[in-house]
DNA sequence: CGTGCCCGCCATAAGGCGGGCACGGTGCGTTATT
């Protein structure tokens, strides 16, 4: 028997009442029904599928305020005004940040204070300050949210070091209920997200990761005048605004200056630019006055525009993650829209650098060995050791994680009372690194089996997300050269028996080189295992059964 | 890992070529200076 449907009529007379919406989707009243009975949630929507509705219409009913963690100050910017703009006390929202004074920040405590705002944006780098952190427990949340949670993967390690700590600080906070929000989470940053907030025994919602109206397209560019011709051709047939993804700072600038040349009028956005040119670019796009944005990836995040009709990438993406929640920014008026990909074989070699090479054990040795000589702040520990300010990060994430240091509430850096000898910390860091290598490379060889698949790609991106796809999608040029039209039923992947899936979509199996993995899932006569140590790898069914390379293991 | 650029080399001369090298993404916050 099913429970009457605790919470969904006042989640629905609240969202109906107070933010104008008529209809909660299923999935957005699931996760909306766990967060009212204080559970943990994780939400895996995309883009546009009404993820922020999910925390803020339970925050009007909670006994309390709701904090809102959010990477992108001017992502929060947005988000702060769509709720002001609605002129409801219960849903005013204040932010503390370095972009307001400290009488601003103080008059946004005293608003949450005295019940004028309801919701408090803020970093995970403000919390980060204990004095801070004391400040908004005081607050006595009812609700933690955080937004666009896979930064925490993302970035954590190196990037923003302050993501890394984030399930301490919501502990700080008195530990409130969490509800982590994405667009785009793969079964192991879904872990990741779950054990580094401390979500316990989180609901899990996911959906909406199949787009129809999203028509999924690659070539595999020979030269780059070839990249550059399709992408002309695209441009001559295609309404506008759309996106192209380029991978580095220069490539926009190049890229938008050419096709503004050749009558195409572009403009272009990456993270070097002055924070109020990218201000006004976000703006001028959101009004339709961007007709072709070119970009680097700090373009989107946070994007909420209806009409984009297409998104082109000008290189292959680090990862299946990107690219999904790159693309996702297309159609989402429900209209059709185009996500093309031009690679080339080249585009690796930039990937692999981003990915990094190992540490030096002996930069780690030395670092473990003066970490034992007392807690130093990192300024500290930079001019100890003459390293910069990205390689300290990177070397003391890895330290941390292998317990070899760890953070004080006054930032300053430590040794750990167990720490292990230096040059046991090294070799194991050492280890760490490249176990996280070896992952984000198999990610990046994954990108490249979408990219050179010759079966259904709707299918193949949603196996690498550990969701099945039981027919071919009909939405990608490989479903549009025939091979498994949909709905007939009939022919090759549509028509798998279902003899040919050995083990259960995620199944724990082993393997004998590569270790324990999970099954995420099965297209043509392939199936994607993702494994702990060596990450993502795709392998032959007729294989794995004839030569028994897989078995069952337990959880 | 791959690309693009500079430099020097060779030597009928001019331009072509090889070696070496720099560069390459994502942003919070703080602080020193205009």
């Amino acid at each position: 028997m099913k429970l009457p449907p605790l919470h969904a009529t006042r989640l629905r007379r609240a969202a109906r009442h107070r933010f104008g919406w008529r209809k909660l989707r299923p999935d957005q009243l699931a996760a909306m029904r766990a967060v009212m009975k204080r559970r943990d949630t994780l939400v895996v929507l995309p883009t546009g599928a009404g993820k922020s509705a999910v925390y803020q219409v339970p925050a009007t009913l909670l006994p309390g305020p709701t904090v809102v963690i959010s990477p992108l100050l001017a992502l929060q910017q947005d988000q702060i005004a769509a709720l002001n703009d609605r002129d409801r006390p219960e849903l005013r929202a204040v932010r503390i940040s370095s972009a307001e004074s400290p009488a601003q920040q103080a008059a946004a405590l005293e608003d949450i204070r005295q019940g004028r705002a309801r919701f408090l944006f803020t970093t995970p780098e403000q919390l980060s300050n204990p004095d801070r952190l004391t400040e908004v427990r005081a607050l006595r949340p009812a609700l933690v949210a955080v937004d666009e949670a896979h930064c925490i993967s993302a970035w954590g390690h190196d990037f923003r070091p302050d993501y890394l700590a984030l399930g301490h600080l919501i502990r700080g906070l008195g530990r409130p209920p969490v509800v982590a929000l994405t667009a785009t989470a793969s079964p192991p940053v879904r872990d990741d997200i779950i054990a580094r907030l401390g979500l316990h025994k989180p609901r899990v919602v996911v959906a909406g990761l199949d787009r129809a109206n999203l028509f999924l397209e690659v070539a595999n560019c020979a030269t780059e005048d070839y990249r550059w011709r399709r992408l002309i051709t695209l441009l001559g047939a295609e309404e506008r605004p759309g996106i192209v993804y380029v991978p580095t700072r220069r490539a926009a600038e190049e890229l938008s200056a050419r096709l503004t040349t050749a009558g195409f009028a572009a403009e272009f956005y990456h993270g070097g630019m002055p924070a109020g040119a990218r201000e006004e670019l976000h703006e001028r796009f959101l009004a339709d006055q961007v007709p072709v944005m070119v970009a680097t990836s700090a373009f989107g995040m946070g994007i909420d525009k209806p009409n984009i009709r297409w998104v082109v990438h000008m290189a292959l993406p680090d990862a299946p993650d990107s690219y999904l929640q790159e693309i996702g920014r297309a159609g989402r008026d429900g209209e059709q829209a185009r996500a093309l990909l031009l690679w080339r074989a080249e585009d690796v070699g930039l990937r692999r650098y981003f990915t990094g090479g190992a540490p030096d054990p002996d930069e780690l040795r030395d670092l473990a060995a003066l970490l034992r000589s007392g807690p130093l702040s990192r300024t500290a520990l930079r001019e100890r050791t003459g390293l910069g300010a990205r390689k300290l990060g990177q070397l003391v994430a890895l330290l941390e994680q292998v317990g070899a240091a760890t953070t004080l509430p006054n930032h300053r850096l430590d040794s750990p009372q167990y720490a292990p000898q230096p040059v046991d910390a090294a070799t194991a860091a050492l280890a760490e690194a490249e176990r996280q290598q070896t992952v984000q490379r198999s990610r990046t060889d994954m990108m490249r089996a979408f990219a050179e698949t010759r079966s259904c790609r709707g299918q193949t991106l949603l196996a690498y997300f550990g969701e099945q796809m039981p027919r071919p999608c009909g939405h990608c040029d490989n479903c549009h050269a025939g091979d498994g039209v949909p709905g007939d039923g009939g022919t090759t992947a549509a028509g798998r028996d279902p003899d040919d899936t050995p083990f259960p979509v995620h199944s724990s199996v082993r393997h004998p080189e590569w270790g324990s993995g999970l099954v995420l899932g099965y297209e043509a006569d392939k199936m994607t295992v993702l494994f702990d140590e060596v990450g993502y790898k795709t392998l032959s069914v007729p294989v794995v059964s004839e030569q028994g390379l897989l078995v069952p293991a337990g959880d």
